[in-house]
DNA sequence: ATAAAAATAAGAATAAATCTAATTTCAAAT
DNA sequence: ATTTGAAATTAGATTTATTCTTATTTTTAT
């Protein structure tokens, strides 16, 4: 676990949100001005091959990162475009039932309106 | 109807797979060598937005495109990358009525283990 | 302390997709 | 048939996200 690892994960817990590659650089680059974007790239990568963090993909727009607490969901607002987390526990034995055969996992994003933008 | 589009169109239409851009682009010019790779992009994305044709991210790839016949999910094979449809009619209801509110839409990849991956 | 291995830094390179500006096409009106 | 104007196309530059390369630095094991 070097420091810069070190410190992309903690910027990934700490973040109440998903961020992009660019933002954890960014925000990385405050505490250690000396990183560079392929070390973030790098530690990203390896961290999600190792089940670390997971990756979203957003149509139109660069892959989120976050930390990977439990296996879930996700919900696009199509209004804000704001990424958020649902756990639907159920679904991946149901998937898997359904097809009747095994699943080596699944990516699943909803999109939906969120309430300030159904207001609207 | 542009003759280009029509083309495009015919690709996807008697392609037996999902093609990227890049291989419309290729099928496209040995027909109408002319044709630009923006026009492909252009077309792509406007029937894409008319609901004709459908597009799928692919992670670590380049998008691929297909004719939409009906809404549909998909399968993408972990061992040789193969991605095929599926159609689980119910589950856009069913995610509505977990959520507990309507949704726009959803997106879902599963992945899994095609028959011939499988045996070896 | 030294050697070997691993990770990082910097920036060049790549690939997918979009944008821009000039040109062409095509339908409708003259 | 010709003109006109709008829409689409072409060509290629551009952008953006990401990966690659190579030299350097850091870490680990001896």
């Amino acid at each position: 676990m070097t420091k810069q690892r070190e410190l992309i994960l903690q910027i990934l817990n700490q973040a109440d949100r998903h961020l992009t590659a660019d933002e954890v650089f960014f925000l990385a680059k405050l505490r250690m001005p000396s990183i560079a974007m392929a070390t973030v790239y790098n530690n990203l990568n390896a961290m999600h091959a190792a089940g670390v963090i997971s990756r979203v993909h957003v149509d139109g727009g660069a892959d989120c990162f976050e930390k990977t607490a439990e296996a879930h969901d996700h919900l696009l607002c199509d209004g804000c475009g704001k990424l958020s987390n649902v756990r639907l526990p159920r679904l991946g034995a149901q998937l898997s039932e359904t097809l009747g055969m095994p699943i080596e996992g699944y990516d699943l994003t909803i999109r939906y309106l969120c309430a300030d933008c159904r207001k609207k």
